[in-house]
DNA sequence: GTCTATACCAGGATAGAC
DNA sequence: GTCTATCCTGGTATAGAC
């Protein structure tokens, strides 16, 4: 299988339409005949970019959590206090689920890990380590400052943090309603700060 | 279609392999043969009780949130501080947790929710009322007792727990970590502990 | 209430022509 | 790189006998 970086313009047609799908559906929710459709190709077209479905996913999600790893780099750009980076990190997940409550592709197969092939489910590990490796640094940043309080550690916050913002898109999904990550990452800040 | 209450012996055995086999794969992931493989009976007997898929989940989640009922009243009969009340709850997603790694029967379908049938995902939003409706009080009833900080409403702070332990049962399964409801649960409470 | 048998369709995947 | 055609498997569901 080919590198995410260096996918022909199809594929990453292709991807983009099994992410939407993934995302709403769930990896056991979509078939190949779905990306067809939305591609506007036919089934086998998509088996010559992707033989597998299981090759198709694993390279959806590390593609996946590498430009999540460009968004980080660029909250770090953008934002100079630990705070103003852990808000810029909730509306990541916000902008994702404001699109048609869109979930975190890596919280839907996180959920379905048990029905994956293991290529797949490596790679959503993979996902949070990266993740929970960054929110753990700038919390204990955060609390360096004085901004945060010490009374937890710094990846133990990581890790309450990270599953609130997941978790809301859950709930957010499950019930109707319009309640997102971005007003429970609001709660879950004001009730860390110092 | 029946009432959960009024069972048969072999419908509730059905409804037990298929909440399992839900926790572990999700609604896409299982199929009435595996729920007949579990149980010990052909797969047209399970039809004969449950007619369609969608019939089991909708009074698969109708029981399970009736039984999530009978543990609040439970726990309001053993605790009567706010804070333990709040500990005893999330321990029942930890005992969740702790067998497979299951997931919440409501998580894993909220997430699913866009491939799920209007009568399931009826009956899971009402699961999340249920759950909020009950958190909102029991925070509000903390925050008069002055055991928890009033910067937040109780409401936020009932979605936040319910977000951060169905988010941290999302996380335990994508890692393969240890790492459950329970840790979560313990930072979340501490950080809004007056 | 459970079984065998079966209909029907959809999903994943491949062969081979263009 | 895309197509048509096809295979195989498995999933949902029903009919009808025991």
């Amino acid at each position: 299988m080919k590198h995410f970086l260096e996918m022909s313009p199809m594929a990453e047609r292709i991807l983009d339409a099994a992410q939407g799908l993934i995302q709403q559906q769930g990896y056991n929710g979509f078939s190949y005949d779905d990306v067809a459709k939305l591609v506007g190709i036919k089934k086998p077209s998509i088996h010559h970019h992707f033989p597998k479905k299981e090759d198709l996913v694993a390279v959806l999600v590390q593609r996946y959590t590498h430009s999540f790893r460009g968004e980080l780099l660029n909250m770090e750009g953008r934002h100079a206090s630990p705070m103003d980076r852990l808000a810029a990190y909730a509306a990541v997940f916000e902008q994702t689920f404001n699109r048609d409550r869109r979930l975190c592709v890596c919280g839907m197969l996180g959920a379905e890990s048990g029905s994956l092939p293991d290529s797949a489910a490596d790679e959503v590990a993979s996902f949070f380590k990266v993740n929970l490796d960054w929110l753990t640094q700038i919390m204990g940043d955060a609390q360096n400052a004085g901004l945060i309080k010490k009374n937890c550690d710094a990846e133990s916050l990581a890790q309450a943090y990270l599953s609130a913002l997941e978790g809301a898109m859950v709930l957010g999904r499950g019930m109707r309603t319009v309640q997102g990550p971005a007003d429970i990452a609001r709660t879950f800040l004001s009730t860390v700060s110092a």
